[in-house]
DNA sequence: TTGTAAGCGTTATCAG
DNA sequence: CTGATAACGCTTACAA
């Protein structure tokens, strides 16, 4: 049955349509506030009156219209989250936790993916008209008048990427950490010429993930080679090209990092077109502990994202910030979750080390 | 800035708050109906006025409130989409295409991924409470009492899955013909002993893929052995678990069909754990064209579900039902979207016809 | 402690 | 064609 059937059913036989709060307030003979206190638990309410109307409630099965609360209270219990992220694995589990956290909370989310500035536009114009309670977003470049502008109304807190200003919470990756502890383990294996290879987009993970590397790079007293950074589209074809581009440089490395989840799949790719081993011919350490990667012959080695952590955690600030007036009027917090470092079978000592050895 | 210092700076400096619609019709010096009827494209205004009107809209940056909105149309352009499945990149997508219909037609997408039955009751009492205007689901068993309830107050279609009873528009995979075509193309490579590894959750896929795959079996004349038929749990460990099952049963079967992706990653980790080597000892078909079924060494012939596409279709139809009447009155629409086999290099002949070949 | 009345920002009805 | 006026379902003074 459909609703508008059930819509003419239901006032041809005279029954009511939904019931609201004056219905509860006639079945239990008291007033609409009194039954607004009781449902909202403020304290003045006498015993019986309280236990007369959540009965009544009860039996009628009533069920708040949180349209009409929402207006009158100035806030609707709906954070907006808008994430300009490719729609990667990585982006969706970070949703989920976004979700999972707003759920406990008792609030909801509407997600929007804006892959296009347009797309972005039209769903920060969308969240704006719903009256968001709260903005998440995951930025898709280091600007955005337009989120920055929506910004100044709605309470907002960066996920993933920020847009460097760090005005607001902020919710990102520990990356300078999470590449430098990739550079670590292959120093360990032996490995001095490292090859980086990461994304062209101008979002802060690329640069941090870029700043990580030669950090410890230099800490390690190794040079980097121009060369040896190269960066290319965030997609699998990026990943292609930017090994081609690496490899036929003709200066050698014997270790590749690799920055996201989508080039790395290009990079496997264009490793195996070439026919070189990994991690014989070269060190393969990629971003993101994907399926795939697990599955893959030889299984990745790979920084792992806290993905879900990161989403709960920002949804978790921003609902602390929605709520107490006192934390969120504290400098912004910026919070660096740590990656881990999946050490598995893409990673080995370099043949040089090899020969040396023998 | 926050929202909270905000609010307290434009009251202290008297600066107006939001705009709203009476703003509007004062700045443009006509009533407040009036302002709603030009933003609302009625008809009978005159010329001058309207033009007054939507240059003050304009000049103060006016912008709706759809709750006031919602509450006095008794719609709210939200459509709750309750997702039973997993968070598997299948319905992360399905969702997507959800989510994109929704913004294209002008609504918005409250998600809940219910992965439990009380989590799907959390969900199925937000999108109530938030009033939304239809519901997408895909069911997580094959009766559901409380989404039952609650469709038949709310306009509601079924994707992906079904309750069977095609009392609603439902949009689901051709599973009988995307099966078929499984079976036919081992069989044209020769194979006579095919097994099935399906999920052993009462869900309407796994029911309706594993009908399809034994009458295409039966109309080529072939016989299924009980035990070729095995089904466990939806992970994984349910793949490993019946792959080796199925190969402990001392029943030979020269290709196996596997129907979902999570346990076919189970499946190629049992098989090479046996070093048995895909397609030579055993051809092997999976479902869900993802990067890692095509990364994989070798790459996996699959069956290719146009998950996007699904959830795209399912939102249209919920909308278009949800605006015309007439197209909701009709006979419930069940639209079978068709799969497709993804040829690549996990199927081969079996070994059987090879020796005979020779 | 309880009830009456006003109001949140819209749209719909109905005179003028 | 336009402008008062009421209403959507709920919360919050204020009064009793």
């Amino acid at each position: 049955m459909r609703y508008s059937n059930l819509k003419i059913t239901l006032s041809e036989v005279g029954m009511p349509r939904s019931i609201k709060l004056s219905d509860v307030a006639q079945h239990a003979g008291v007033s609409v506030p009194t039954v607004s206190r009781v449902l909202r638990g403020v304290p003045n309410v006498a015993a019986e009156l309280r236990e007369r109307v959540q009965h009544s409630v009860k039996e009628l099965g009533y069920q708040p219209n949180r349209l009409a609360k929402s207006l009158r209270e100035h806030r609707t219990g709906i954070i907006g989250y808008l994430s300009a992220g490719n729609i990667a694995t990585f982006h969706h589990i970070l949703g989920q936790g976004i979700q999972n956290a707003a759920l406990d909370h008792g609030y909801a989310v509407i997600t929007g993916h804006g892959s296009t500035l347009e797309r972005e536009m039209t769903y920060a114009k969308i969240f704006e008209s719903y009256q968001v309670d709260g903005l998440i977003i995951t930025p898709s470049s280091n600007s955005d008048p337009y989120i920055e502008e929506l910004a100044q109304h709605i309470p907002t807190i960066e996920v993933d990427r920020t847009f460097g200003a760090y005005s607001r919470h902020t919710v990102l990756l520990d990356n300078y950490t999470a590449l430098g502890d990739a550079v670590d383990h292959l120093t360990e294996l032996g490995h001095h010429s490292i090859g980086l290879i990461y994304g062209n987009a101008p979002v802060s993970t690329e640069v941090e993930r870029k700043q990580g590397f030669l950090e410890r790079m230099a800490h390690h007293g190794l040079d980097v080679h121009p060369d040896w950074l190269i960066s290319d589209e965030y997609s699998e074809e990026g990943g292609v090209r930017a090994t081609h581009h690496l490899l036929d440089s003709g200066l050698h490395v014997s270790a590749v990092i690799v920055t996201t989840n989508e080039m790395l799949a290009g990079v496997v790719q264009a490793l195996r077109s070439r026919n070189l081993s990994i991690p014989h011919d070269l060190s393969l350490i990629g971003m993101d502990d994907t399926r795939w990667a697990r599955m893959m012959e030889p299984p990745l080695t790979v920084i792992a994202q806290p993905a879900y952590e990161m989403g709960y955690e920002a949804c978790r600030l921003m609902i602390r910030s929605l709520e107490k007036a006192e934390f969120d009027d504290a400098t912004p917090v910026v919070h660096r979750l740590p990656a881990r470092l999946m050490v598995r079978s893409s990673t080995g000592p370099p043949k040089e080390v090899d020969l040396m050895v023998q």
